[in-house]
DNA sequence: GTCTATATCAAGATAGAC
DNA sequence: GTCTATCTTGATATAGAC
């Protein structure tokens, strides 16, 4: 059944936003999923290659939304909002996977490594590709000050989601604004 | 010895900010200085025990930066700069224990959950006090503006910490500079 | 493709000698 | 205060039946 080896990925990915790789186990997995921890073995014969695929899934996510943000109608400046937005709402209970994946890193086996250091620049491309667009619209200025925006962006956005656990709701909201006037000014 | 004891919370500590309090073990700590497993658990009979004790010395770390930012004759910016600088500084090879432990929350014990909560607020209240300072001196704002800066500050560092893992070092001087930019408009 | 059963290993934890 | 030895549990992983 090639569905039930989504269904893995998909709730894999979930609880990796919930608890991280290495908290997570099969015994998790089978349990939530009503199978068996040989039947999910059977299709992610080792847990490095359930890690790998989740990383893929998170490639695919962005290059889905790169898609949809470059064939819409919006101004760049809702591209961006949607660009968090999406950041947010797929965080749901837990934090961003990038942020999970990056916490574990030094637990991680190579292969898993090189794949979150490769979506993690995906992201940041594809932010930079819409700060771009924004800034040769109004103020010319320099690609480091785009980049460094990026960064910084990225930082406080998947920086809130983790003081959501600690701080309460309310931080992100305060942070979407601060990141308002960074982009204004 | 009270001196082990010390130093076993040095070594947790340090491996927390690398590592995770869920994945690092007694094997970890006791192969690290020399000792048995028994040892550590004669000092910390419970994990629990020892992550309870890492987050008061993390609380006593903050403690000891308020005193000492109080009692100099920094102007309010240094005091910013510097609370920044150390909280870099502290991170070594790994991320801030607090993001650390955020990640593991869901995993972490009540009693753990619970003093994380409080070092992170009291964290936040630090920087509060700072930055109230600063803008008393300057342009009168509102102090929920005061607190929101703060929430994004503490965001950018924490999570620039995380992506200097995927992406490299130079995120945090990038983001740095934003931050800058922040707090001068 | 999913199951039962089992092997293997590491982790947290405890008992008792020194 | 530190040690050896041991228990228990949970996790990754494999073999083989259905």
């Amino acid at each position: 059944m090639e569905n039930r080896k989504t269904q893995i990925l998909d709730l894999a990915l979930k609880l990796i936003r919930e608890k991280g790789y290495v908290a997570i186990s099969y015994d998790d997995l089978s349990k939530q999923l009503g199978v068996t921890k040989a039947s999910i073995h059977y299709h992610f014969e080792k847990k490095e290659d359930l890690g790998v695929a989740v990383t893929e899934r998170m490639q695919q996510n962005l290059e889905n939304l790169l898609l949809f943000i470059n064939n819409s109608t919006m101004t760049v400046e809702e591209k961006l909002m949607h660009f968090i937005a999406r950041q947010i709402e797929i965080s749901g209970e837990g934090i961003c996977p990038i942020s999970s994946f990056q916490s574990d890193f030094v637990s991680l086996p190579d292969i898993i490594r090189q794949k979150v250091q490769e979506v993690s620049k995906f992201e940041l491309n594809v932010l930079i590709n819409i700060l771009t667009e924004r800034y040769n619209e109004d103020i010319v200025q320099k690609s480091e000050d785009v980049e460094s925006l990026a960064y910084t962006i990225l930082s406080c956005i998947k920086g809130a989601l983790q003081y959501k656990r600690t701080l309460g709701k309310d931080v992100l909201s305060q942070v979407l604004n601060q990141i308002n006037r960074l982009i204004r000014s």
